[in-house]
RNA sequence: CGGGGUAUAGCGCAGCCCGGUAGCGCGGAAGUUUUGGGUACUUCAGGUCGCAGGUUCGAAUCCUGCUGCCCCGACCA
């Protein structure tokens, strides 16, 4: 993508309203624009990332077992009627009269939609277990919407939900998204913690967070320092091997974890003091086991292998993308701007022609990025008739994990300066190495 | 929802107290210059001063009402 033919409005001052480092990074790096308070516009480079984030989501549900469906944003007030929760939610639910005068509402979740989804289909109990998942915007009107995406009133949230015959495999349906999620974050490069944690209004009495630790977090957390060496689930983990998920459950619920909501003092400080760890934390993903919560009222029931009744025994699973894009920059950036991870980075590598117009650069540059894109990697060719400086500037404020330098002092030593930016090593290369090395470096990020 | 702010060019701000030609920096355009870490200079463009009403010969400025946005608290994925 040539720089120059994109649309990335870059900011050099900080709007005033920002007040936390990915709330200012997302505006001056030209990710989103606030449209209303807590409603916010995906520019190109923001989108970009929210789309590979979802992509790493998408995979790791359907490695799970999960499907894919799409449900609409907009609700009847009648399917909310139906579960008790459409007085219970209060303000926070966004309500909407049509033309005929029908209430509706804006989705601030689906369970009740998607239990009408699979009553209506699912009969028999050879039809279980089912887990269908989408990705798709909820609206919750904060009373005081902050942060940026961080804490908005639309944001972006993949749901799952289950259903199963008893609490044995529903439990079993919660494992596999438990062990997902340990792979979806690890896969962008963050270290989720899971955290005993309260159910909240969707209700049920088994759950668990998922966090990650940010200095800039926005709740207190406190666990055993073990929970940050501990590696993830393979790839190739049995997902039908009930015994192997609950292994890896046990394992990563052995230590002591917890927010402040549900520390305990004592437990904690039986924790050896050296393996202690308070730190900060931001909750990207939120899993529930609720049974029949839902079911019981809407009567999702299907027929036993004796004819007899069964009702479904339910749970949900969400993750928030919009929202993670944020806590990846709190997670990584240093003063000079965002270091994303190669595996959701907007683009692989940033290729910078330090003097546009001359001719042995414009090639070289032209090069270097035919063989990226040949390689499968996104590259952002900045072609700008710009300063150098401006062009450093840039390409570090917007994170990309790999930059590529291309200037007439060093072609004339058949060089191109490549630029870690996590690190900032520097290596000058001949331009086929420094496609080899970064190639390599991409490739290996991708499992 | 309680408390406190704020609203002037794309962004950051001054001007308001004390009414009289709407400014500065960054960004944008044109040019000269410079050329490996946001170069310097010149010129130019860009504003219903949040909205409505009032006072006044005259309102960005004073008064009233409304709205947006931000911060603290409560709440929360």
């Amino acid at each position: 993508m040539r720089l120059t033919r994109y649309f990335l409005p870059i900011l050099r001052e900080t709007p005033k309203e920002a007040e936390i480092v990915s709330h200012r990074l997302m505006l001056r790096a030209g990710l989103i624009r606030q449209e209303s308070a807590g409603i916010y516009a995906w520019l190109p480079l923001g989108l970009r990332v929210l789309n590979k984030i979802n992509a790493i989501i998408r995979e790791e549900q359907v490695r799970a077992g999960a499907v894919e469906v799409l449900m609409p944003t907009i609700q009847s007030a009648d399917l909310w009627r139906e579960s008790g929760r459409y007085d219970a939610y209060g303000k926070e639910m966004l309500r909407i009269v049509d033309r005929h005068d029908r209430e509706m509402l804006f989705g601030p979740t689906n369970e009740e939609m998607i239990t009408e989804i699979v009553r209506a289909y699912v009969r028999s109990y050879k039809d279980l277990p089912l887990n269908l998942f989408h990705i798709q915007w909820k609206f919750r009107d904060e009373v005081r919407p902050r942060f940026g995406v961080m804490r908005s009133r639309e944001f972006l949230m993949k749901d799952a939900y289950s259903f199963d015959l008893d609490a044995t495999a529903g439990r079993h349906s919660y494992n596999k998204m438990f062990v997902a999620y340990l792979r979806t974050f690890a896969r962008m490069g963050l270290t989720a913690i899971p955290m005993a944690a309260e159910s909240g209004p969707i209700g049920g009495n088994l759950s668990h967070e998922f966090i990650i630790l940010a200095h800039t977090g926005e709740s207190e957390v406190f666990c055993h320092k073990d929970f940050l060496q501990f590696p993830p689930p393979p790839a190739d983990i049995d997902f039908d091997d009930a015994l192997a998920l609950e292994e890896v459950v046990g394992k990563w619920t052995s230590l002591y974890a917890a927010t402040s909501e549900k520390h305990d003092e004592a437990a904690y400080n039986a924790v050896p003091e050296e393996a202690r760890v308070a730190a900060r934390g931001i909750e990207v993903g939120h899993i529930f086991y609720f049974g029949t919560k839902y079911s019981e009222p809407m009567r999702a029931v299907v027929s036993g292998r004796d004819g007899k009744e069964i009702t479904l025994s339910m749970g949900s699973y969400g993750i928030g993308p919009s929202r993670l894009v944020a806590a990846l920059i709190e997670a990584g950036h240093d003063d000079n701007g965002i270091v994303w991870p190669e595996q959701v980075a907007p683009f692989h590598v940033g290729v910078a022609d330090l003097k546009q117009g001359d001719a042995a650069t414009g090639k070289v540059c032209a090069e270097l990025v035919q063989q990226f894109e040949n390689a499968g990697l996104d590259v952002l060719h900045d072609d700008r008739d710009e300063r150098p400086g401006a062009k450093f500037a840039t390409l570090d404020l917007i994170g990309l994990p790999w930059q590529v330098v291309v200037g007439p002092k060093g072609l004339a030593e058949g060089t191109v300066e490549v630029k870690r930016r996590r690190d900032g090593a520097r290596e000058h290369l001949a331009p086929a190495d420094a496609v080899a090395r970064i190639v390599a470096s991409v490739q290996a990020a991708r499992s």
